[in-house]
DNA sequence: AGTTTCAAAATTGTATGCAAATTATTGCGA
DNA sequence: TCGCAATAATTTGCATACAATTTTGAAACT
């Protein structure tokens, strides 16, 4: 069993990253103390480490509050993580992709193939696409069997707002695109097509993060 | 004023990336408790934030060791960073170079030539070079614009065991070479050329990596 | 009214004590 | 002598108390 420190930290992980709390928002030690029935002490080692993980901005006596990142800061993050999905994709041809990893990824696609020809399950859909869409990077980040671009790419990943902007108000259009792109990345991948995967992997995840900049602008925009 | 768990984490950082602490050795928080005056509590709070920085392995109820890697995970990091530092290049062109970047860089350049030049002050090589290899490629990462970039990259540089690998018993003719390559660097980002600046930075990164790969199997089947 | 100042309240930083888990050690048996 | 089990010693996890800092709010002054 874990640490009760550990598990405040992966539920306020997955909170912040599902978008709970606003960007901004003031962490308080005790307030999140209470909610979990502990005290200070485990809440404030989970902080400590949410906030090297990049999620929560620490100020010296004053703090912690979640990190808000600008439309800018959005473009730079996406921009990082397509380099190195072309990378992770590029090692994953090159080190060849497991059994299992070749199945799970083949499974998430003939499944949001059959799901996305059925748009009559569309409730639930943005939560359905998020979780095939981990499944269908995961293995690819494997299979790279690299355990520093691994770790770099989760920090590229969990990043506050970016879920609840691709996965709340799903747009069923820019999913069905994604899951075609999915498609040409595990051919290049089982055809051992390393420039083309890569090439791919990193315009998919750049087509990711132009919408997501989009879609902050176009809230902004609507909001002033 | 910061705080003292904040001192404690500056302090442990450096030294662990200095090589002071051996790959593997455990963290006793009663011992650096003891050692810098001060209670366990920031001790913990430094070792946490070292153990979500990569630095440190941390096992729950039994505490935090000094990471250690092996030839094939520092494979990894080095291909990973050379991504990075190529992506980094390759937007401080499209950004572009402000005047003080470019000159610190420049500065580098002349001051090691000089330095290279005359083998009289052979003495303090490495830590020099340690430095001022440091001192060119911040500007890079800097220029990029890209904050999420360079906390990646701060993160694939400060390695245990790189530091010292690297720069403690000095290689003249490997650093001869480096500095060869920031010049082309260099002139690659001034004169705007995008590709060709990410292609000599990331095999810069490749060089770098070999090299400290061949000396830790070296090492490793020298004292074998 | 607006600004400044100062004090009260709230929040974070640190030390300490104790419970729980891990690690080391001792003693026994094969 | 080696392996194993049980216990002692060490180390970590957590709660609590208190100190230090920041934030808030109100009163006084311009």
């Amino acid at each position: 069993m874990s640490t009760r420190g550990q598990e405040v930290f992966r539920q306020l992980r997955e909170a912040i990253a599902r978008g709970d709390y606003s960007g901004g928002s003031r962490m308080s030690e005790v307030e999140i103390a209470a909610a979990f029935g502990v005290s200070r002490t485990p809440v404030r080692a989970a902080l400590s480490e949410l906030a090297a993980e990049g999620l929560l901005d620490y100020t010296p006596n004053a703090g912690y509050a979640v990190r808000s990142y600008s439309a800018e800061d959005m473009i730079g993050v996406f921009e990082t993580r397509a380099a190195l999905e072309g990378l992770a994709a590029r090692q994953a041809v090159e080190k060849g992709l497991s059994e299992a990893q070749y199945a799970q990824m083949k499974r998430v696609i003939e499944e949001a193939d059959a799901v996305l020809r059925n748009p009559g399950e569309i409730k639930g859909i943005g939560a359905y696409w998020g979780k095939a869409n981990a499944a269908f990077h995961n293995p690819v980040s494997e299979a790279s069997r690299n355990p520093h671009l691994q770790w770099l790419l989760r920090k590229s990943r969990d990043i506050p707002m970016v879920q609840a902007t691709l996965f709340r108000q799903p747009d069923i259009q820019r999913i069905q695109k994604a899951h075609d792109e999915h498609i040409y990345i595990l051919e290049a991948i089982v055809g051992r097509q390393a420039v083309r995967a890569e090439a791919l992997a990193r315009e998919h995840i750049y087509k990711a993060g132009a919408y997501v900049v989009a879609r902050m602008r176009g809230k902004a925009a609507g909001a002033a």
